[in-house]
DNA sequence: TATGATTAGTCATATTCTTGAGTATGGGAA
DNA sequence: TTCCCATACTCAAGAATATGACTAATCATA
């Protein structure tokens, strides 16, 4: 019942289609949520057999026609009831974690590549989130901005984006600071 | 293939029942990963179908008797197999976030109680951290440590966990008061 | 002396997420 | 002009994860 509702919050902003729905929620940005198109398609099929959302067929004349889809009404009472409904925390979940947990009893310079490139990716990803929360708040500074922006809940979740990302990022380049310094210690040895 | 390899990551300290296994991947400490107890039964019986792990028979007399697990050489070697793969970034997934990305739309004072709550937990899980990381560091300074320390995997993971709740405490905190902040004004208004 | 918590598991089902393959059209670059 | 990329979407199957209901004994506590 989790993806269901993150369709509905993104589909708050205005009309969507699964393909422009699907980009949002594949890599880049996926502010909050992330999944591959395949699922938003059958979910928005599921949310509008549920009427929680309602599509509407665009025809064009360059591409092949979409259907963009926007909220209902019911859909809106849902996010309420899923807002109001307690739900449990959520969890660190990484293959990269699994690796550093072993990397006593493995070879650690397989992981040390990994923390790199994943300091990098991470580093990338604190860029577009800081571009894209400049973007949300139009120029304005951030502080205004959060007392009387009128949308402020993409930019609050961006800034959790960024939050994460940036521990990641920093998380990685010291654990392969950790790791680097003691191969050296041992080859000395 | 990731529960699989987090459960053989954490049997690497040591032999461990399901039971055990299974307090250590449940809420708590969940440093790296985390899973129910029917899932780790199902996947050490997979793991000990496949060779990866050996358990033996322990019997108990005030207690019903177990079965005690650890990873076999092939499991290192799967292990490492999984180390050297590299693996795609992980995600924030998280109910929570949702609720925030559609504050703007829905009932706020629910998304601000449950944001209170969740900083609660994240506190508490904090505090767990630090007195995790101080056991097992077992006295010692935390670069000497780090620099010299036998065992440094779990100490690692468990870095980011704590840097994870950190971060979450800190968001909700501060999101909690910009969502009072507004409510305040929008009360005055 | 009931009651509930803890230890130690199993079984079945349901949901969710991922993987892989396809359909069809138009636009731009080599 | 061939090939790849972007738009826009579908179908099928599998792996991973979550939910709920069980068994069975001992131990602490009210």
């Amino acid at each position: 019942m989790a993806l269901k509702h993150a369709v509905l919050a993104a589909l708050l902003d205005g009309e969507y289609s699964g393909y422009q729905l699907a980009k949002a929620f594949d890599i880049g940005v996926a502010n909050f949520w992330h999944a591959l198109p395949q699922q938003l398609y059958a979910e928005l099929t599921g949310l509008e057999a549920a009427g929680l959302v309602a599509g509407r067929q665009v025809v064009q004349e360059t591409r092949p026609n979409k259907r963009l889809f926007s909220v209902t009404d019911e859909g809106l009472a849902e996010l309420e009831r899923f807002a109001a409904a307690t739900s449990r925390p959520s969890f660190i979940r990484d293959d990269l974690l699994v690796k550093v947990q072993a990397v006593d009893h493995i070879d650690a310079a397989a992981v040390l590549a990994q923390l790199t490139e994943r300091a990098r990716m991470a580093a990338a990803k604190v860029e577009i989130f800081e571009q894209l929360l400049t973007r949300l708040r139009g120029g304005a500074d951030e502080a205004e901005f959060l007392a009387h922006g009128a949308r402020i809940g993409p930019y609050l979740t961006c800034l959790r984006g960024l939050g994460f990302e940036r521990e990641t990022r920093d998380w990685c380049e010291r654990i392969a600071g950790v790791l680097r310094a003691r191969a050296e210690a041992a080859h000395r040895a």
